[in-house]
DNA sequence: AAAGTTTTTTCATAATATATTAATTGTAGT
DNA sequence: ACTACAATTAATATATTATGAAAAAACTTT
C-alpha cells in the first residue's frame, strides 16, 4: 500500500494538538482526518475506515477508552491499529487502554519526530500482515503455508514432518510437472546426501495417506507429479 | 530513558583524562566505563553496549580511528553515538574520523563544562531517534511491553530475564510463524555469539513453565512457534 | 572485595519423532 | 507372462528435542 493511501484518524479535544500533529502526519504524506471527541470519532471511523486511529484518553463527551471499546466493535475496523495519547505516568489509563483494545500508546507531551517514527513503526506492522504472497502456495483445496510449516487440506489442518513437507512443497510448486527422482533428491535431500532408492517412495506414500491418493501420480521410470 | 540508565564509554590512554572527564560525566549522573586503548574499548563496548563512546584519536595498541571502524561493525552498537577526542587543529584526523563513522568530535584541551554540554546535546539526538518501534505486542491474554520490559499474562504481571524476554518478544511478533533456530540465534543472541545447540531449548522450556506449555509449539527439524 | 543471587549456558541422558532400509508384494507396460 | 520398477510394511537407524542438574557467568548486596 502506498503511503498516500494510508488513512489516519486523529482524535483530540485540543485544537492545537489536532493542528500540530495533523500537520506533521500530513506532511509525511498520510491522509489525515480529525475528530474532537469520541462520538465524532466513531462517526468518522465508520465513514473513512482509517488504518490508524490516534486517540486522546482524556476527552469530553466520550473518553478515549470508551471510544476505543466502541471502535473495536466495528467489524470494518478489525485491522485498524489504535494508539492512545496519554499524559506521562498515567499508569491506570495505560492498562485500561489495553483492555479496551489499544495497540500502543504515545505519551504527552508529543514530540513530532517521535510521533512520526512511532506511526511509521505501527504502520509497518500493518503492512507486514498484508502480503502473505510467496510464503503461501494454494492449489485447489490445498494450502501450503511455508512460514508456519502448515498444510490445510479442505479446511483441515495437517502437520507434516520436515521431509514430507518439503517434498510436497516441491511438487506443489508446479502441479502437473513430473519431477524426476534425481531432481527430487537434489532439491529435498541435497545432492551430497546419498539415500537408498526406495526412500522417496516411502515419503510419497505418507503424503498419499495424508493428503489423498489421487493427488500424486507416479510416472514409471521417471518420477512423480502432483495433480490438481 | 532516564539519565542514570545512559551508559558512556570513555577511551583514552592518559589516566588523567579518564579521571577528570569520567568524574565530570559521573557527577552528571551518567554511567561511565573507561578503557585505555582500542582493544579494551571494543571488549567493553561489546559488553556494556554504551549509548555514547568518547574515543581519543591518538592511542597506542589501536588508534581511535581503527577502533571506531571496528566498533561500527558491531550490530548492537548501531544506535550508539561515537565522538572523537582530538587535539586542536589536527584536521586530518577529523576528516578520517568521520569516514570511520564518528558522529562528532571534541577538541583538546578539554573544558569540562563544554564537554558535558556537548554530551548532553549528543544524547538528546539519541533520545529522539530512540527506537520506538513495536512497544506493545498483544496476543490474546498476553501483553508484552517492550519499553518497560514487562509482560502481563491474564492480568498477571510476569518478570522475565532478558534472554527469555527477548525470545518471547521475537516469537510473539508473528504468532504462528515458525522461527528457525538459526533465525532465533541471529535475532536474540546475535550471530557472532556462539552458544551451544541446546541453549534455545532451555529458554523455551523456561517460557513454557512461565507462560504456558501450549503457547509454544516445536516444529521438529525447523524451530519453534508461538501460538495463540 | 566477598558473599549471595539470579541468569545463562552446558552437558549428559532420556524421550520422541522422523527418516531410512530392507524384504516382500504388487503392477504397468512391453 | 515376464520384467523392471513401484508400493507396502515393518523393523531399524538417525536426528532432534526435552529434561534435570549443575557449572559458569553476570549481577546485587553487603
Amino acid at each position: 500500500m502506498k503511503k498516500r493511501d494510508i488513512k489516519i484518524l486523529l482524535v483530540d479535544d485540543e485544537a492545537d494538538i489536532l493542528e500540530i500533529v495533523g500537520y506533521n502526519l500530513s506532511s509525511e504524506g498520510y491522509q489525515v482526518t480529525t475528530a474532537k471527541n469520541g462520538i465524532e470519532a466513531i462517526e468518522k471511523a465508520k465513514k473513512h475506515k482509517p488504518h490508524l486511529i490516534i486517540l486522546d484518553v482524556m476527552m469530553p463527551e466520550m473518553d478515549g477508552i470508551e471510544a476505543c471499546e466502541k471502535l473495536r466493535e466495528i467489524p470494518d475496523l478489525s485491522n485498524t491499529v489504535i494508539t492512545f495519547l496519554t499524559a506521562r505516568g498515567e499508569d491506570y489509563s495505560q492498562v485500561a487502554g489495553f483492555d479496551a483494545g489499544a495497540d500502543d500508546y504515545i505519551t504527552k507531551p508529543i514530540k513530532p519526530k517521535v510521533l512520526v517514527s512511532k506511526v511509521k513503526a505501527l504502520l509497518r506492522r500493518l503492512k507486514e500482515s498484508e502480503n502473505p504472497s510467496d510464503t503461501i502456495i494454494k492449489i485447489g483445496e490445498l494450502i501450503i503455508n511455508r512460514e508456519e510449516y502448515k498444510i490445510t487440506n479442505k479446511g483441515e489442518e495437517i502437520i507434516l514432518p520436515r521431509k514430507e513437507f518439503e517434498l510436497l512443497s516441491l511438487l506443489a510448486t508446479k502441479p502437473g510437472k513430473v519431477f524426476k527422482r534425481e531432481e527430487i533428491l537434489d532439491k529435498v535431500w541435497g545432492n551430497e546426501v546419498v539415500v537408498g532408492g526406495r526412500t522417496i517412495d516411502v515419503h510419497i506414500r505418507k503424503l498419499r495417506e495424508k493428503i489423498g491418493d489421487k493427488s500424486f501420480k507416479t510416472v514409471k521410470g521417471v518420477g512423480y507429479k502432483f495433480v490438481d
